[in-house]
DNA sequence: CTTCGCAATGCAAGCGCTTACACACTCTGG
DNA sequence: CCAGAGTGTGTAAGCGCTTGCATTGCGAAG
């Protein structure tokens, strides 16, 4: 029946265990908790006598008690995307070890504010926060930096908190260079959030590590051949459009996501053109689609920077941990939606 | 600056407030929390000393004091997949305004032994939860039903507990009855997870629909129109291969996801036939990538399964809400990768 | 003018842990 | 042989809330 299980679950408090061990509740909370000054065989009771009575501490106790909430916040400015699930699932790997607690919030760029000022609705719950994609700059980071939580972002280089991030110009670079590599001398960008009133600085990392590499092989990068994508897959698909209407359309265009890539695709196939043939798409991500839509792209590894943000976020708990960026790398994944231009 | 901000910021505690506000701290709780028998002055009056001093109440204290979690519990077979995630924001979204916590495990097949019995460490934790996708049966239901926790299935159709999935065998017919009305005869069909020891039943449900589906219509599904495509993308393009080097391969395939739909559309692009024309694709989903790659598919709307689940969550914890089934609509979306049969 | 009922509030006992402090040992070195 | 330095363990005071019960007013009924 499994009656016996059922009826002594979830109800053995540390005290049960205490007496079961023939000890003081005190030492079963050190023995449990691996603190020093426990003998080894004292230790071993407990840790039979927990096991014996199914015992798990009660968390709320343990945070009320400690002080400690052995959670962290995450803010991101939108947590559908896929590229924040898939940070957060990075985090979420290394913390569900850690046995920490992940208290997610979204972030607009105008509850940035209240973050920084410590929004005392999340404040109070959190030991720590990871901001990931959220535009913040030296000023924020030094504001954050003031704060007694322990904080880290994700996908900016900053000085005065401990970063994360890729390095955007590289990336573009990256981009420029094979299309010029091709032979492609009309060239377009697709970027995102340029409406926003505030200035995201990824987005303008990417554009002018662009423009410069493309200077730098002596092309320009004539502004009707720069549209805004909005991050979203209709948003590339109307800037795609966009730009294929221009009298002399660009040959190739990056597109700073993969997924503006996807729409910037079912354009092309809206206007009988064939990527990699017609025109050039390139993006920047390596989403798990891309591979099917055959999208050539700058890779990044998404996942890999949620668990290095987790992991630095721990060693900052325990006091280790110096503030410092750590720089993600980035490769050229090629594939069919690039080729030599047309003609 | 915001040092006065600072320093206050989660430090008052539900004394400080009944001092300000010149009442009990019983007074307190029981204004903050709309409680009965509060007089309208007093409320207000605790309400503007809560306010005055940004006192937001310690949740560890309160589910400690209370016995509550105000926490739900999540178990999903995998976490990474557009569809839990999809289901994942919809919870989410509505117990964010309900002041719930949403705490997630992983639940593979082997594991969903402990989920029934209770395994200590979730159960204890929770005041709820909610499986999505696990295989569960009226056998598990059953279980589950007596165990004191409220419970709530999403994804399969059950009598002894509260669930909630959308109609397979419809969504079934309809793909079938859509690649039938266009005139094909030789129809393929691409499940998943056959190879699980597990029966999981909604490919089961899928897979019968479809067979009487063209049954009804004198057709035969031939086991080697039949693959299997593990849910993935690179699974979808395995088995579009495999079904494609038959001697005489069918003229259409129905994929029981989108993402296996888009890995086939990669293999039939690889074997340079063209979708809608050479071969019709029908997915089963309406993912968000869906669209970029003119995939005709059955809708689901995920994400309300999702948000309706949540609700039904907090209308049990609640007490109201007996236990039933909701069915959830579905519908034919047509694009481009369906055609009539070639020749 | 009592008496009763009930709305409004206060008192105080926990909830199940953590941890400062006190205490009791067992070893050392002088 | 004793002081002092560790170890190992227990005692008990909270952590910041919730809530059962007791208490106080006050209007309505008798």
């Amino acid at each position: 029946m499994g009656d016996d299980i059922s009826s002594a679950l979830g109800r053995a408090t540390i005290d049960d265990v205490a007496r079961e061990a023939g000890v003081s509740t005190a030492t079963v909370s050190r023995a449990l908790r691996n603190h020093a000054y426990v003998a080894e065989s004292t230790r071993r009771k407990v840790l039979q006598a927990a096991d014996r009575l199914l015992y798990v501490a009660n968390s709320n106790a343990a945070r009320l008690a400690s002080g400690q909430t052995r959670t962290v916040g995450l803010l991101a400015p939108l947590l559908t995307s896929w590229y924040t699930s898939e940070v957060v699932a990075g985090v979420e790997e290394v913390f569900a070890h850690a046995r920490y607690d992940l208290l997610i919030g979204t972030a607009n760029p105008l509850a940035r504010e209240k973050i920084f000022r410590g929004d005392a609705r999340f404040q109070q719950r959190i030991d720590g926060v990871i901001l990931v994609d959220v535009f913040c700059s030296e000023d924020g980071a030094r504001q954050l930096a003031t704060l007694d939580t322990p904080a880290i972002v994700l996908g900016e280089r900053l000085k005065s908190v401990t970063s994360v991030s890729v390095d955007n110009a590289r990336g573009a670079r990256l981009a420029a260079r094979h299309l010029i590599d091709l032979g492609h001398r009309r060239i377009g960008l697709v970027g995102g959030h340029a409406h926003l009133d505030v200035v995201h600085n990824v987005p303008t990392e990417r554009a002018a590590g662009f423009a410069a590499a493309l200077e730098a092989a002596g092309l320009r990068l004539p502004h009707q051949f720069v549209e805004d994508g909005d991050f979203s897959i209709e948003g590339g698909r109307r800037a795609m459009h966009a730009l294929m209407s221009r009298t002399k359309p660009p040959t190739a265009v990056w597109l700073m996501s993969d997924e503006m890539c996807f729409g910037a695709l079912q354009a092309l196939r809206e206007l009988k053109l064939v990527a990699g043939r017609d025109v050039s798409v390139i993006g920047f991500d390596d989403h798990p689609a891309s591979n099917a839509f055959g999208l050539t792209t700058i890779r990044q590894p998404v996942r890999d920077i949620g668990r290095l943000g987790a992991r630095l976020m721990l060693d900052q708990l325990e006091g280790f941990g110096t503030v410092m960026h750590h720089p993600i790398e980035l490769n050229l994944v090629e594939r069919i939606t690039c080729g030599p231009p047309p003609g």
